[in-house]
DNA sequence: AATTTACTGATAGTATAGCTATCATTCTTG
DNA sequence: CAAGAATGATAGCTATACTATCAGTAAATT
């Protein structure tokens, strides 16, 4: 069977809609692996247009700068990732086995990267690889706040809302369910990058796989869920 | 009783030692404000040097750029918690105790900012929230591994290997003691930043203080090291 | 078929960042 | 007091991060 999924993005997050042409298209797939290649400080329009065979001004057209750039993808990939969530959850009695799915989501098993998943052609590993590395600077800034009033994290925001029911299905006592949410997101990308490039930070340095780093995610997660939390005392 | 607590930093982080002239400490400590009031992106050694007195000219003769001026920053602020680590936990008996004093540090409860805890003139209140925004920065980048190769974040391993070492005092036989050793400071950090910036993704968006992030940390740590870890299955 | 309109290409230009070099001056230290 | 080290002052160079203008072209409208 053939689909596409198609993520539809907040206005505020360009200038011009990159899905609305094929030049904004080529600007999001090069964006990528560029991005992906050479990371967001090194990354420059001058030199995203040069791959492209586009200018500059171009760009421009699209995306007030490359840190719009980087926030407009990082949006995709959390809507992606929670349309995964909702479909790969879908019909599944038990939370426990959900919030098992979501943890394999968020370090990339089981997903299918060669499939129609990634909507306009777009390299899901690479992307991946970009998020564990670039995402948290498009938030760690000046000016979140203003960013935020945009509405530029809801992708995330409604991610992180709905794993943190998924919890609350599963331990509807636990109080602090979002912060679990925002902590196995955030932990599953950079646990990764500490495998990769920190080994020493980690428990999986000599690991080929995520395999360790999914069982360390399981069992935060569920160690926390089964223990009863003491009240929280009134200082 | 007066008395300095010195840091001693690694050579790879300066081109001259800035703890070695009055010039150089005054980067460090206007650098520090500096950091903290405009953010990484924004601050460029120009700026500093003007709101010094000095000349660009001069700070570039003690560090080769800005990211290695926030790189030296962030190391010192690991030593220092890791000095703060040892000296708050000796003599305790119980690694229970040990690691909720670490907690509590990791969150700046129980430390004396005024005292000669900041060495040098230090503004730790500064240099931590300077760390929760921009720490994770030094080493997501393209050059991690040269920069770890030329020992740029042994003070995060450091503090990160004998946190882990307490955490397995506590339970010899939990396996991912420095993924979780490394997960609490992360998650410290960013926690206490979505808090303040993006409070949705947490469950203290109107907690005034960082109690509820204390008990959020507490629970998650000791509910890990109370669940037996299942074998790790052989894939 | 003619004509708006929408977009892209091409070129230019400005301000600032990021860095390096030089040399005179001051400040130490032997 | 001489030698050496650190700083100040100035200059300059290349790259980045934009903004502006206008011509060409393709698509949509009448």
């Amino acid at each position: 069977m053939e689909y596409t999924v198609h993520v539809r993005m907040n206005e505020h997050l360009f200038l011009r809609d990159p899905d609305g042409s094929e030049l904004g298209r080529k600007i999001v797939r090069e964006g990528i692996t560029l991005f992906g290649e050479i990371g967001l400080e090194e990354t420059t329009f001058r030199k995203l247009a040069d791959r492209m065979g586009t200018k500059e001004a171009s760009i421009y057209r699209y995306f007030e700068n490359k840190h719009r750039l980087l926030v407009y993808l990082v949006a995709w990939y959390w809507q992606w990732l929670e349309y995964q969530v909702v479909f790969q959850t879908n019909n599944l009695q038990s939370p426990h086995e959900k919030l098992d799915r979501i943890l394999r989501l968020l370090i990339m098993d089981g997903v299918n990267v060669t499939a129609g998943n990634g909507a306009d052609g777009v390299d899901l590993t690479t992307l991946h690889s970009l998020v564990i590395r670039e995402a948290s600077k498009a938030y760690l800034t000046r000016h979140v706040t203003e960013d935020n009033r945009q509405q530029l994290f809801k992708p995330y925001k409604d991610l992180c809302a709905r794993i943190a029911n998924i919890i609350l299905e599963q331990q509807p006592t636990y109080p602090f369910a979002r912060s679990l949410a925002s902590t196995l997101i955030e932990t599953a990308h950079y646990q990764a990058f500490f495998r990769q490039n920190l080994p020493s930070l980690t428990d999986f340095g000599t690991a080929k796989d995520e395999t360790q780093l999914l069982e360390f995610l399981r069992h935060l997660l569920f160690s926390s869920l089964e223990k009863p939390v003491h009240p929280v005392k009134v200082v």
